[in-house]
DNA sequence: CTAACAATTTACGCTTATGTAAATTGTAAA
DNA sequence: TTTACAATTTACATAAGCGTAAATTGTTAG
Protein backbone atom coordinates (compact mmCIF):
# COMPACT_ATOMS: atom_id res chain seq x y z
CA UNK A 1 0.00 0.00 0.00
CA UNK A 2 2.56 2.38 -0.24
CA UNK A 3 3.33 5.35 -1.99
CA UNK A 4 6.25 5.29 -3.35
CA UNK A 5 5.91 4.34 -6.76
CA UNK A 6 10.42 4.75 -7.02
CA UNK A 7 10.36 1.77 -5.02
CA UNK A 8 7.99 -0.24 -7.91
CA UNK A 9 11.38 -0.30 -10.21
CA UNK A 10 13.48 -3.10 -8.61
CA UNK A 11 10.09 -5.24 -8.67
CA UNK A 12 8.96 -4.40 -11.40
CA UNK A 13 12.56 -5.47 -12.81
CA UNK A 14 11.71 -8.57 -11.62
CA UNK A 15 8.52 -9.07 -12.84
CA UNK A 16 9.59 -8.10 -16.68
CA UNK A 17 12.15 -10.95 -16.15
CA UNK A 18 9.64 -13.72 -15.89
CA UNK A 19 7.03 -12.08 -18.02
CA UNK A 20 9.63 -11.80 -20.73
CA UNK A 21 9.96 -16.16 -20.33
CA UNK A 22 6.27 -16.47 -20.63
CA UNK A 23 5.99 -14.26 -23.68
CA UNK A 24 6.69 -16.92 -26.13
CA UNK A 25 3.84 -19.20 -27.47
CA UNK A 26 5.68 -21.80 -27.36
CA UNK A 27 6.74 -21.34 -23.63
CA UNK A 28 3.16 -19.92 -22.86
CA UNK A 29 1.60 -23.25 -23.96
CA UNK A 30 3.82 -24.97 -22.19
CA UNK A 31 3.57 -23.80 -18.37
CA UNK A 32 -0.50 -23.19 -19.38
CA UNK A 33 -0.34 -27.11 -19.87
CA UNK A 34 2.25 -27.71 -16.80
CA UNK A 35 -0.55 -26.21 -14.71
CA UNK A 36 -2.22 -29.42 -15.19
CA UNK A 37 0.76 -31.19 -13.23
CA UNK A 38 3.72 -32.28 -14.27
CA UNK A 39 4.14 -33.48 -17.90
CA UNK A 40 7.18 -35.43 -20.14
CA UNK A 41 8.83 -33.67 -23.36
CA UNK A 42 6.97 -36.56 -25.12
CA UNK A 43 3.76 -35.48 -23.82
CA UNK A 44 4.05 -31.84 -24.24
CA UNK A 45 6.07 -32.55 -28.07
CA UNK A 46 2.45 -34.48 -28.85
CA UNK A 47 0.28 -32.06 -27.24
CA UNK A 48 1.27 -29.02 -28.38
CA UNK A 49 2.54 -30.06 -31.95
CA UNK A 50 5.85 -28.10 -30.74
CA UNK A 51 8.99 -30.13 -33.00
CA UNK A 52 11.17 -31.29 -30.20
CA UNK A 53 14.95 -29.29 -30.57
CA UNK A 54 12.43 -26.03 -30.34
CA UNK A 55 10.71 -27.51 -27.59
CA UNK A 56 13.96 -28.39 -25.87
CA UNK A 57 15.38 -25.27 -25.74
CA UNK A 58 12.38 -23.58 -24.63
CA UNK A 59 12.26 -25.89 -21.71
CA UNK A 60 15.94 -24.82 -20.97
CA UNK A 61 15.06 -21.29 -20.84
CA UNK A 62 12.26 -21.75 -18.43
CA UNK A 63 14.81 -23.88 -16.15
CA UNK A 64 17.40 -21.48 -16.40
CA UNK A 65 14.65 -18.75 -15.29
CA UNK A 66 13.80 -21.44 -12.33
CA UNK A 67 9.94 -21.31 -13.76
CA UNK A 68 10.04 -24.88 -14.67
CA UNK A 69 12.09 -27.71 -12.53
CA UNK A 70 13.10 -31.38 -14.43
CA UNK A 71 12.90 -34.52 -12.90
CA UNK A 72 14.22 -37.60 -14.80
CA UNK A 73 12.37 -40.87 -14.92
CA UNK A 74 14.50 -43.46 -17.00
CA UNK A 75 14.81 -42.03 -20.06
CA UNK A 76 11.99 -39.39 -19.69
CA UNK A 77 12.20 -36.20 -18.58
CA UNK A 78 9.20 -34.93 -16.33
CA UNK A 79 8.46 -31.51 -16.27
CA UNK A 80 6.68 -29.01 -13.75
CA UNK A 81 5.70 -25.46 -12.63
CA UNK A 82 8.21 -24.44 -9.54
CA UNK A 83 5.98 -22.91 -7.46
CA UNK A 84 2.91 -20.96 -6.37
CA UNK A 85 3.85 -17.58 -7.99
CA UNK A 86 4.22 -19.09 -11.26
CA UNK A 87 1.68 -20.99 -10.83
CA UNK A 88 -0.58 -17.99 -10.03
CA UNK A 89 0.56 -16.06 -12.64
CA UNK A 90 0.04 -18.57 -15.73
CA UNK A 91 -3.32 -19.10 -13.95
CA UNK A 92 -4.18 -15.21 -14.40
CA UNK A 93 -2.28 -15.11 -17.68
CA UNK A 94 -4.33 -17.92 -19.33
CA UNK A 95 -7.65 -16.60 -17.93
CA UNK A 96 -7.27 -13.92 -19.32
CA UNK A 97 -6.06 -14.17 -22.54
CA UNK A 98 -6.90 -17.58 -23.47
CA UNK A 99 -10.42 -18.01 -21.94
CA UNK A 100 -11.51 -21.38 -21.21
CA UNK A 101 -9.78 -23.01 -24.08
CA UNK A 102 -6.71 -22.80 -21.74
CA UNK A 103 -7.57 -25.21 -19.71
CA UNK A 104 -5.53 -27.63 -19.15
CA UNK A 105 -7.91 -30.86 -18.74
CA UNK A 106 -7.95 -29.88 -15.16
CA UNK A 107 -5.83 -33.15 -13.61
CA UNK A 108 -4.10 -31.96 -11.18
CA UNK A 109 -1.85 -34.51 -9.26
CA UNK A 110 0.40 -32.52 -7.18
CA UNK A 111 -0.01 -28.77 -6.52
CA UNK A 112 0.59 -27.97 -2.48
CA UNK A 113 -1.06 -24.76 -3.00
CA UNK A 114 -0.34 -21.91 -0.30
CA UNK A 115 3.61 -21.24 -0.02
CA UNK A 116 3.72 -17.96 -1.61
CA UNK A 117 7.02 -17.09 -2.81
CA UNK B 1 -13.43 -26.12 -22.09
CA UNK B 2 -11.80 -27.29 -25.55
CA UNK B 3 -9.50 -29.97 -25.47
CA UNK B 4 -7.85 -29.29 -28.82
CA UNK B 5 -4.38 -27.85 -27.86
CA UNK B 6 -3.90 -27.41 -31.37
CA UNK B 7 -6.33 -24.59 -31.44
CA UNK B 8 -4.47 -22.77 -28.44
CA UNK B 9 -1.65 -21.84 -30.80
CA UNK B 10 -3.07 -18.90 -32.53
CA UNK B 11 -3.92 -17.68 -28.72
CA UNK B 12 -1.11 -18.09 -27.28
CA UNK B 13 0.35 -15.85 -29.84
CA UNK B 14 -1.96 -12.96 -29.85
CA UNK B 15 -1.47 -13.39 -25.87
CA UNK B 16 2.63 -13.19 -25.95
CA UNK B 17 2.60 -10.25 -28.47
CA UNK B 18 0.63 -8.35 -25.75
CA UNK B 19 2.60 -10.16 -22.96
CA UNK B 20 5.99 -9.08 -24.42
CA UNK B 21 4.62 -5.47 -25.11
CA UNK B 22 4.58 -5.57 -21.10
CA UNK B 23 7.56 -7.07 -20.74
CA UNK B 24 9.65 -3.95 -20.08
CA UNK B 25 10.31 -2.37 -16.79
CA UNK B 26 8.95 1.19 -17.74
CA UNK B 27 6.35 -0.37 -20.06
CA UNK B 28 4.78 -2.46 -17.21
CA UNK B 29 5.28 0.48 -14.91
CA UNK B 30 3.42 2.79 -16.88
CA UNK B 31 0.45 0.47 -17.33
CA UNK B 32 0.79 -0.03 -13.90
CA UNK B 33 0.08 3.50 -12.85
CA UNK B 34 -2.66 4.10 -15.77
CA UNK B 35 -4.82 1.47 -13.58
CA UNK B 36 -5.39 4.40 -11.56
CA UNK B 37 -6.86 6.71 -14.87
CA UNK B 38 -5.16 9.37 -16.72
CA UNK B 39 -1.82 10.34 -16.89
CA UNK B 40 0.09 13.05 -18.54
CA UNK B 41 3.60 12.36 -20.01
CA UNK B 42 5.06 14.54 -17.67
CA UNK B 43 3.69 13.04 -14.51
CA UNK B 44 4.30 9.90 -15.25
CA UNK B 45 7.87 10.96 -16.05
CA UNK B 46 8.17 12.42 -12.52
CA UNK B 47 6.54 9.86 -10.51
CA UNK B 48 8.39 6.89 -12.56
CA UNK B 49 11.52 8.94 -12.72
CA UNK B 50 12.00 8.23 -16.15
CA UNK B 51 14.10 10.26 -18.69
CA UNK B 52 11.43 11.50 -20.98
CA UNK B 53 12.93 10.48 -24.37
CA UNK B 54 12.95 6.85 -23.39
CA UNK B 55 9.40 7.29 -21.40
CA UNK B 56 8.15 8.65 -24.78
CA UNK B 57 9.52 5.66 -26.81
CA UNK B 58 8.13 3.39 -24.40
CA UNK B 59 4.75 4.84 -24.80
CA UNK B 60 4.99 4.78 -28.77
CA UNK B 61 5.67 1.11 -28.48
CA UNK B 62 2.80 0.76 -26.21
CA UNK B 63 0.52 2.80 -28.34
CA UNK B 64 1.57 1.08 -31.18
CA UNK B 65 0.52 -2.65 -29.49
CA UNK B 66 -2.65 -0.79 -28.96
CA UNK B 67 -2.58 -0.94 -25.33
CA UNK B 68 -2.33 2.99 -24.21
CA UNK B 69 -4.42 5.59 -25.93
CA UNK B 70 -3.62 9.31 -26.01
CA UNK B 71 -5.60 12.29 -25.98
CA UNK B 72 -4.16 15.47 -26.33
CA UNK B 73 -5.12 18.40 -24.01
CA UNK B 74 -2.93 21.85 -25.30
CA UNK B 75 0.75 21.02 -24.93
CA UNK B 76 -0.39 18.10 -22.65
CA UNK B 77 -0.73 14.62 -23.58
CA UNK B 78 -2.42 12.17 -21.53
CA UNK B 79 -2.82 8.45 -21.69
CA UNK B 80 -4.87 5.38 -20.32
CA UNK B 81 -5.28 2.09 -21.07
CA UNK B 82 -7.05 0.97 -24.01
CA UNK B 83 -9.85 -1.22 -22.74
CA UNK B 84 -10.81 -4.10 -20.35
CA UNK B 85 -9.25 -6.62 -21.14
CA UNK B 86 -5.77 -5.29 -20.90
CA UNK B 87 -7.04 -3.48 -17.60
CA UNK B 88 -7.63 -7.14 -15.95
CA UNK B 89 -4.37 -7.96 -17.45
CA UNK B 90 -2.17 -5.24 -16.01
CA UNK B 91 -4.35 -5.93 -13.01
CA UNK B 92 -3.29 -9.57 -12.56
CA UNK B 93 0.19 -9.24 -13.15
CA UNK B 94 0.61 -6.02 -10.82
CA UNK B 95 -1.66 -7.81 -7.74
CA UNK B 96 0.27 -11.34 -8.56
CA UNK B 97 4.16 -9.25 -9.14
CA UNK B 98 4.26 -6.09 -7.20
CA UNK B 99 1.50 -7.19 -4.57
CA UNK B 100 0.12 -3.95 -2.53
CA UNK B 101 3.12 -2.11 -3.71
CA UNK B 102 1.70 -1.93 -7.00
CA UNK B 103 -1.41 0.24 -5.58
CA UNK B 104 -1.49 3.38 -8.20
CA UNK B 105 -3.05 4.95 -5.67
CA UNK B 106 -6.48 4.22 -6.93
CA UNK B 107 -8.30 6.83 -7.89
CA UNK B 108 -10.75 5.11 -10.84
CA UNK B 109 -11.97 7.88 -13.19
CA UNK B 110 -13.72 6.24 -16.31
CA UNK B 111 -13.35 2.49 -16.57
CA UNK B 112 -16.12 1.00 -18.34
CA UNK B 113 -15.67 -2.47 -16.92
CA UNK B 114 -17.35 -5.57 -18.42
CA UNK B 115 -17.00 -4.83 -22.45
CA UNK B 116 -14.37 -8.12 -22.47
CA UNK B 117 -12.04 -7.97 -25.26
C1' DC C 1 29.55 -53.15 -26.64
C1' DT C 2 25.78 -51.71 -29.95
C1' DA C 3 21.29 -50.19 -31.34
C1' DA C 4 17.46 -47.28 -30.50
C1' DC C 5 15.06 -43.77 -28.38
C1' DA C 6 14.46 -39.39 -25.37
C1' DA C 7 16.15 -35.12 -24.81
C1' DT C 8 19.55 -31.44 -25.14
C1' DT C 9 23.03 -28.59 -27.30
C1' DT C 10 25.42 -26.11 -31.18
C1' DA C 11 25.78 -23.36 -35.08
C1' DC C 12 24.19 -19.83 -38.19
C1' DG C 13 21.75 -16.02 -40.01
C1' DC C 14 18.47 -12.63 -39.25
C1' DT C 15 15.38 -9.70 -36.80
C1' DT C 16 14.15 -7.13 -32.77
C1' DA C 17 15.05 -4.83 -28.35
C1' DT C 18 17.36 -1.45 -25.63
C1' DG C 19 20.36 2.41 -23.64
C1' DT C 20 22.24 6.76 -24.78
C1' DA C 21 22.40 11.11 -26.94
C1' DA C 22 21.09 14.47 -30.37
C1' DA C 23 17.64 16.57 -33.30
C1' DT C 24 12.75 17.64 -34.39
C1' DT C 25 7.74 18.60 -34.01
C1' DG C 26 3.63 20.65 -31.82
C1' DT C 27 1.33 24.07 -28.92
C1' DA C 28 0.62 28.23 -26.20
C1' DA C 29 1.98 32.71 -24.70
C1' DA C 30 4.59 37.17 -25.28
C1' DT D 1 6.99 35.65 -35.17
C1' DT D 2 9.92 34.37 -31.40
C1' DT D 3 10.37 31.84 -27.10
C1' DA D 4 9.73 28.20 -24.15
C1' DC D 5 8.05 23.97 -22.86
C1' DA D 6 5.93 19.18 -23.67
C1' DA D 7 6.58 15.32 -26.20
C1' DT D 8 8.28 12.53 -30.02
C1' DT D 9 11.56 10.86 -33.34
C1' DT D 10 16.27 9.63 -35.17
C1' DA D 11 20.58 7.66 -35.07
C1' DC D 12 23.89 4.31 -33.40
C1' DA D 13 26.00 0.56 -31.28
C1' DT D 14 25.36 -3.45 -28.62
C1' DA D 15 22.88 -7.20 -26.94
C1' DA D 16 19.05 -10.67 -27.13
C1' DG D 17 15.69 -13.47 -29.21
C1' DC D 18 14.25 -16.87 -32.56
C1' DG D 19 13.67 -20.37 -36.49
C1' DT D 20 16.02 -24.02 -38.70
C1' DA D 21 18.98 -27.84 -39.12
C1' DA D 22 22.76 -30.71 -37.66
C1' DA D 23 25.34 -32.87 -34.03
C1' DT D 24 25.70 -34.68 -29.27
C1' DT D 25 24.60 -36.67 -24.68
C1' DG D 26 22.11 -39.84 -21.61
C1' DT D 27 19.57 -44.15 -20.77
C1' DT D 28 17.66 -48.72 -21.50
C1' DA D 29 17.32 -53.03 -23.98
C1' DG D 30 19.78 -56.79 -26.64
Amino acid sequence: MIKDVKNMEPLAREATTLLKSLSHPDRLMVCCQLRGGEMSVGELEVQLEIPQPRLSRELAKLREEEIISARRDGKVVHYSLVDARVHALVDAICTVMLGSNADPNVRFEAEPEGENR
